[in-house]
DNA sequence: CCAAGAAACTGGTATAGCAAGGTAGCTTCT
DNA sequence: AGAAGCTACCTTGCTATACCAGTTTCTTGG
């Protein structure tokens, strides 16, 4: 049981409300995301974050398109769906009461 | 992927962070443990909390001493060491970067 | 003695993140 | 044209943890 091992068990499950609220924002692909989790210091991976997407798109959370680059191999752009939007609203409301109850636990003395 | 699942894997992890500060306050044991987290909305069931428990002391974080009780089986009381004081700021930076992260991504629009 | 309850514990299942490796398309440089 | 390198997407094996549904052990009360 290491600090990193318990980091990381801390940021499981916050990953997929982070990147539907990025994804919610508007059209991105996946090095957006991970530059923009990574600035936020929540780090990714890849092998993380595509899995996550397919689990996604297959929960109809989310849809993508192929877009062709400038510059190297097309990409993968997503959005949200109206599924997603319901389900993000719900998952909104559950961090609140999240961080409301961590905070109740972890102030007292 | 439903909600009730996604809202279980945003408090896994968050336990042990709780447990431990619960047990840092001084010494519980297991139902005191349940009753607190209930009542903050935080629900978990012995299944989970006992082999929690067990990891906790196994990592020296905690340590225990059975204490006779007047209506029933004796309790383990689990008290916080010194190694656990420390994990547990660790950890407390942890949240605090986490929360942080978590609000930056998802108010921005 | 036996039933009931409290406390601690166990085994099986599912999920998710991580590390590492793999595939394919595009660009650049010689 | 060919080789090298980058970019983007995807897959597999591993580990850790929570949940569920029991089971065991101990104590008290009828």
């Amino acid at each position: 049981m290491t600090a990193s091992n318990t980091q990381i068990q801390m940021r499981k499950g916050l990953l997929e409300f982070c990147i539907l609220h990025i994804i919610a924002r508007g059209e991105v692909y996946a090095s957006d995301m991970i530059d923009e989790l990574t600035e936020a210091k929540m780090i990714v991976v890849e092998g993380t974050l595509y899995p996550l997407l397919n689990r996604l798109k297959t929960a109809s959370l989310v849809s993508y398109k192929w877009v062709e680059s400038d510059s190297g191999p097309p990409r993968k752009y997503y959005s949200i769906t109206e599924d997603g939007t319901e389900f993000l609203q719900i998952l909104d409301k559950t961090w609140d009461s999240l961080v409301q109850s961590t905070q109740l636990i972890t102030s007292k003395r």
